[in-house]
DNA sequence: TGTACATCAGTGAACGCGCGTTCACTGATGTAC
DNA sequence: TGTACATCAGTGAACGCGCGTTCACTGATGTAC
């Protein structure tokens, strides 16, 4: 029989280590939380020793920040998929971005924690404060195109910067407080419009 | 010489174990977040053995509820106070709410994520819950006294459910993500108002 | 006023645990000749 | 095509650590008689 590569033998290499760990990382943070997740564990579920993520990642926030990072851009790219449904120019579409905002944070509550949280002393995350700030941009061009004047308007990027606690402050509220969201029936599509009337006001173009 | 009380030699008893412990639990979360603290360093700071704690507290969650639950009684004290230096109905009154969270968020960052990022798996704590909305019941009521309508009323329940989520993700930008906060030059008490009068609209009694 | 005793807030030693990280190593892979 | 070798992703055993919690105990306090 010549060696045909055995299925239920697994290979002394792992092929991917570590996407797959950034992937298994992302599971039990949502399990866990960013402060309850142990490299030994994610490494155990990945059916690997303990010390190969430090082939991979120098310690474990390196290991979390790899996945806050991955997660920002998965956000990010929701937002604007979600945006681009809608008229340039549009209110929804600024509605949009604060939809697949909130539904993130909903989906993956633990990651989103961690996304904005920092929970861990890595303040100091440049790669994911730079995403974060390219983020931001998206909603101060899509307001931009809203009111009709230029991103660096002050009126824009103020507008920008309302909406976007809104939308970050019903996010987290809507993850740590579940009671605040029963009492208020109103859907998240139906609050975020009236949020974009009452801050874009009536300078904004209808869709 | 009669036995006079020895001021180095530490009496057995602490006094007062149970209220110094709370203290030096929220110095400590501060410090490290709500899942860095430990209940040895706590007792060790308090200068009692890691046993003593339990004479107090069923365990470590059973701590961690009693600061969360003192930090929500301190703000809503703080917003009271806060609102009550102006008029009744007035905006600022309903801004002046806004402003002692936003403080309290950001003198102490670490308490504020405790009371509201329910870190632990600590979510079923009813009295928390309790505090919480009444808190809320406090902007509704104010709210309600602005626009002149009961506080039933749901366009009060939504403009202090909106209200809220702005000085909510306000106060978590601020403390999480620090440049956003640069970017955006306008100090709280100018986006406070912003907010009040984009949300409380032209109906809303001036002071 | 003095004494016996119940109460309970503390002690300190011990436990088992799982973790992050290091270490010398080994097996697989790809490439230069 | 075959061989030698550098590279490097993995192993698995070990380390030291600090933690949460329990346990039998002891010292101080207050109260009933």
């Amino acid at each position: 029989m010549s060696p045909l590569p055995d299925q239920t033998a697994k290979p002394y290499h792992h092929g991917d280590l570590r996407s797959h760990l950034v992937e298994v990382v992302r599971e039990l943070v949502e399990r866990d939380g960013p402060d309850g997740f142990s490299v030994a564990e994610a490494a155990r579920r990945v059916g690997v020793s303990s010390a190969a993520p430090y082939k991979h990642f120098r310690d474990r926030a390196e290991l979390l920040s790899a996945v806050a990072l991955d997660a920002m851009g998965r956000l990010r790219g929701l937002m604007e998929a979600r945006a681009a449904e809608y008229p340039l120019g549009s209110i929804e579409a600024v509605a949009a971005l604060g939809k697949a905002y909130i539904d993130f944070a909903h989906g993956e509550p633990g990651i989103f924690r961690l996304t904005f949280g920092l929970t861990e002393g890595q303040e100091g995350n440049e790669a994911l404060m730079e995403m974060g700030q390219s983020t931001l941009g998206i909603v101060k061009r899509r307001v931009s195109d809203c009111l009709g004047r230029p991103a660096t308007d002050p009126h824009v990027e103020r507008s920008a910067y309302l909406l976007w606690t809104i939308v970050h402050g019903h996010s987290f509220l809507g993850i740590d407080c579940k009671n605040a969201r029963e009492v208020e029936s109103l859907d998240d599509w139906e609050l975020l419009m009236a949020a974009g009337f009452a801050i874009l006001g009536s300078d904004a173009r209808r869709a």
